[in-house]
DNA sequence: CTAGGGTTAG
């Protein structure tokens, strides 16, 4: 009898071990099954503990509980089971109850227990005490710091709750620090942003004649890639080569990242053709090794190519594909990703939907943006900062100041640089010029945030676009860093607006400096001294232009209809449908000026007749792609125009004039913002 | 039978 139940002990711990380890639930329930079978009529204690080890290792938390509960003795193991389990699957408010619970019944917790109760502590907020006390228990159990496994489990716990003198003192005091020890060092350094402190761990740890693992390399290609150490993390790269690491998933993976955050996607791409084998984050950090990169398309590809060759579409894939969707603008595709992720079940997630926010706002669906942000009940910065973005994409300068007061009201969140650059870009868009400077002026002492170029880039463009172009250009003197290509386009932009021809040519003159073969610039200045009747010097630079041989960007304009996307260049000739757009665009041409329109010919080009411009500015990309758009999308649904240049003053005029002769939502995104035009009148306020 | 440090996303 007894020597029967040990062989179907062995048996079934056989098959318990082979569940976990396919991770099938359907396994584990037919070992189960077999238990209760072989085992009657009660099981033995060892086999209640492996059923808790079991469901708890298979993230089945009920029935994990349930065999706790069902165990009539539970030993310190099977208490150790449940809480590992709860611990590895992101459960440590079970696992500390657990913990708790085995203290109740008089059980003392063992140097197993100890190491998964600090993981659930670890990830408590960063005022709990829980942490500490379990520490306190430990040391009172007898666990000295030269316990391993409970020091280093410790550790990171005092590390991930943000109290660093601690952890700093529990390191120094561990007689014997062993590779996990550093790494807890170098990876949660990597985590709280201080790559440097990564690297000098490691350097730590060879001093002190440690053998670095697979998690030390990649803490090291993550440090590498966050501070853009590129040829640190190259040099590494070939170090880690020689050590036989690069045969270890993980490590390429770190690879792949680093040299996607490092600007090299095409290197990225190289160690992920290289690799063996390749899991679901290879895919993701390819992916975002494109879509960090500007190659939107190569990572829609890759994503297309990632989900053929049996990929799940998990939180990483999904997130990752809606911020490709979001540099493309691909409002489509992002919906189509919006009905997987909802599909999936992982629509609540936060990283998907922040990145669903993120989506919306910039493709042009605040509506959409904004009811997924108002569901979220669990919001944290990025979700904060995606929904300012979006109102500041659209110059919603009222719902950016509202959304921007929620936030810090809601207490939870305080934030960041990004947070701020986002809210006074909407004030600006918004002709809020008060309260923009006013935040500007004091996010210093109000939030700690120290004004990056960013801040005055928005700030400039704040005051110069409000009219204020002098106050602007004595920020800009004021700077203590040296003023970026955006600060001086920013002003350069107003002074084209305002016709500050001074000014301007002195921000232009420092563009060109900065960035002498960018034709935008060149064009701008030129623009500007057209519209103030200056055409000598305006024909100075275009020539200047053709002397250095900068070519204008050729201005573009597109509409997605059913999937497919239709592009025009100003004077295109060669769409399918060019007579009906020609036709459409003569008829809207009358209409408009039967209702006040007056064309604004100031920037075409200056050697034309008055009625040659006319006709000039008529066939600007712009309106090709909206006539088109009119033609072909049905009336209730918005004509979305994406261009690659901002758009032009005489389009923009017209636009209101069209959208409330035909009753139509025209929505354009042009490389600056989104203007939405609805009867007669555009959400710029013509404000831009 | 039970344990620590790990790669991807907004």
């Amino acid at each position: 009898m007894c020597g029967a139940a040990a062989d179907g002990g062995e048996l079934l711990a056989a098959a318990f071990e082979s569940a976990i380890a396919s991770r099938s639930p359907r396994l584990g329930r037919a070992a189960h099954a077999r238990a209760l079978r072989l085992l009657t009529p009660a099981l033995p204690p060892f086999i209640c503990a492996h059923l808790v080890n079991l469901y708890s290792k298979l993230d089945l938390p009920a029935a994990a509980a349930a065999a706790l509960a069902s165990d009539p003795h539970p030993t310190v193991v099977s208490f150790t089971a449940f809480i590992s389990g709860a611990a590895q699957h992101a459960r440590p408010l079970p696992a500390l109850s657990a913990f708790a619970g085995m203290l109740r019944l008089g059980l003392r917790p063992n140097d197993f227990t100890f190491p998964s109760a600090f993981k659930a502590a670890a990830s408590a907020p960063p005022r709990s005490t829980i942490g500490p006390q379990i520490h306190s228990l430990s040391l009172r159990f007898g666990y000295l710091p030269d316990d391993a496994f409970v020091s280093c489990a410790a550790l990171d716990m005092y590390f991930k709750t943000g109290r660093l003198m601690l952890a700093r003192r529990l390191f120094d005091e561990m007689p014997n620090r062993n590779v996990v020890a550093w790494n807890a060092v170098m990876t949660n350094a990597v985590l709280d942003g201080r790559p440097l402190e990564t690297i000098e761990a490691y350097f730590g740890l060879r001093e002190a004649d440690g053998l670095p693992n697979v998690v030390s390399v990649c803490a090291f290609f993550n440090a590498c890639a966050g501070a853009m150490y590129l040829s640190l993390g190259e040099q590494f790269h070939g170090f880690v080569v020689k050590c036989g690491f690069q045969m270890d998933v993980s490590v390429l993976n770190s690879l792949v990242d680093f040299y996607g955050k490092c600007r090299c996607a095409g290197k990225a791409r190289v160690v992920f053709d290289g690799m063996r084998v390749r899991n679901s984050v290879s895919w993701c950090s390819m992916i975002a090794a494109y879509a960090q990169n500007g190659a939107e398309e190569e990572a829609l590809a890759l994503y297309l190519g990632a989900r053929s060759s049996g990929e799940k579409p998990t939180e990483f894939m999904v997130s990752c594909a809606l911020t490709t969707c979001a540099g493309l603008l691909g409002l489509d595709l992002g919906r189509a990703l919006h009905a997987v992720a909802v599909r999936s079940c992982i629509d609540e997630n936060i990283f998907v939907a922040s990145a669903l926010v993120d989506m919306y706002g910039k493709c042009g669906g605040v509506e959409d943006a904004e009811q997924i942000f108002f569901e979220i009940s669990q919001k944290n910065l990025v979700t904060w900062n995606a929904m300012i973005g979006g109102y500041a994409h659209i110059g919603d300068a009222r719902n950016a100041l509202l959304v921007f007061d929620d936030m810090i009201r809601s207490g939870g969140t305080s934030p960041n640089y990004i947070t701020l650059v986002n809210v006074i870009t909407a004030c600006s868009r918004g002709g809020f010029t008060k309260e923009g400077y006013e935040l500007f002026e004091t996010m210093r002492e109000r939030f700690g945030i120290e004004p990056r170029i960013e801040h005055y880039a928005c700030v400039v463009d704040l005051l110069a676009r409000a009219g204020m172009e002098e106050q602007a250009y004595e920020v800009i003197q004021g700077m203590s860093m040296r003023p970026s290509i955006s600060v001086w386009g920013a002003l350069l932009g107003a002074c084209k607006m305002h016709g500050k021809t001074e000014l301007g040519r002195i921000a232009a003159e420092k563009l060109f400096e900065l960035d002498p073969q960018d034709s935008g610039n060149h064009v701008l200045l030129s623009n500007m001294f057209a519209s103030a009747g200056r055409w000598a010097e305006a024909t100075d630079i275009r020539r200047e232009m053709k002397n250095i041989g900068i070519k204008k960007d050729p201005g573009c304009s597109w509409v997605t209809w059913k999937n497919v996307v239709h592009v025009f260049r100003a004077r295109d000739t060669k769409h399918e449908m060019h007579d009906e757009i020609q036709a459409l665009l003569s008829k809207l041409r009358k209409q408009m000026q039967a209702a006040g329109y007056m064309p604004d010919t100031q920037y075409a080009l200056y050697d034309l007749e008055e009625e040659e411009k006319e006709s000039e500015v008529f066939q600007h990309s712009e309106k090709l792609a909206l006539a088109f758009g009119l033609i072909c999308i049905p009336p209730c649904v918005p004509i979305r125009i994406m261009k690659n240049l901002r758009i032009c003053v005489d389009c923009h005029r017209a636009f209101k004039f069209i959208s409330g002769i035909v009753g139509r939502d025209i929505i354009v995104r042009d490389n600056n913002r989104f203007h939405h035009f609805k009867q007669f009148e555009c959400s710029c306020g013509d404000y831009w």
